[in-house]
DNA sequence: ATTAACTATTGACAAAGTGTAAATAATAAG
DNA sequence: CTTATTATTTACACTTTGTCAATAGTTAAT
């Protein structure tokens, strides 16, 4: 069994918060999945564990891994390949980044720091409201 | 005319990056527009200049904000009622927040934190791969 | 007074994305 | 041989988003 259940708990109150339009990692996922293959060709499950603990990004579903991967497969930003060296299972495809990818990662990068600035700024703003 | 068409450029190259999976700052909006909304009653014409004004949320649409409000409404966080001192325009619809709203916006607060660390991470572990 | 521009909200439909569950399959451990 | 782990794929319903346009009141210009 994938390893976590942890979708933020489920134990307070807070009705409504497991599934609605939000912010949503799931849409992180990407640039960061971009991020990763950029160190050099990975298998979809390897990339999966990579998330959570270099990122503490949580997979709930390595479904949501494997499909973003088509799709960036899809966009011709990665190819696949499967694995020669197979191992503990069955067969392995391991994506790595076409140059159409390196662009695009490029251009997630500094969309990922207008991303946190404009984030720093909304929290900056709340804690100013509240302080 | 609703003024602004800089979605960011289409003039580079970056084929396909106008429309795709990936990081979205309409699921930025949700959260931010419950900390404009925690400052006190608005409108959502209103709500939709401080997104961009304050927080350089670009809002392509202004339907994506009513639509948001929709929203916020349908699942209990906020509520409206027709403004009474009118102005330059059609009626308005002013939205307040309610105690469940209130309660929603404390964990998007806790939520947009833990997405910052996580972007932190995710742009750090990028630089030193590059640097 | 007709037109144009701006303020303000709503509707509708196609396309894309997401949650969820499960099927498939190879290998390793007991 | 049964179970657990690794690994990928498929399917379907539901939600979210893009896009475009309709509606309508107010203000300013011709």
């Amino acid at each position: 069994m994938y390893g976590n259940n942890r979708h933020h708990g489920r134990g307070g109150g807070h009705r409504g918060q497991d599934r609605m339009m939000g912010r949503s990692l799931v849409r992180m996922m990407q640039p960061a999945m971009l991020i990763l293959l950029n160190r050099g060709p990975v298998h979809g499950y390897a990339l999966m564990d990579q998330l959570t603990e270099e990122f503490s990004i949580p997979v709930m579903n390595p479904n949501q891994v494997y499909r973003a991967l088509r799709h960036l497969e899809g966009v011709g930003a990665i190819e696949s390949d499967w694995d020669q060296d197979e191992s503990q299972g069955p067969p392995r495809r391991v994506y790595r980044l076409t140059s159409d990818g390196h662009e695009m990662l490029d251009f997630w990068v500094k969309d990922l720091e207008e991303t946190r600035s404009i984030l720093d700024r909304i929290l900056k703003a709340y804690q100013e409201d509240v302080s």
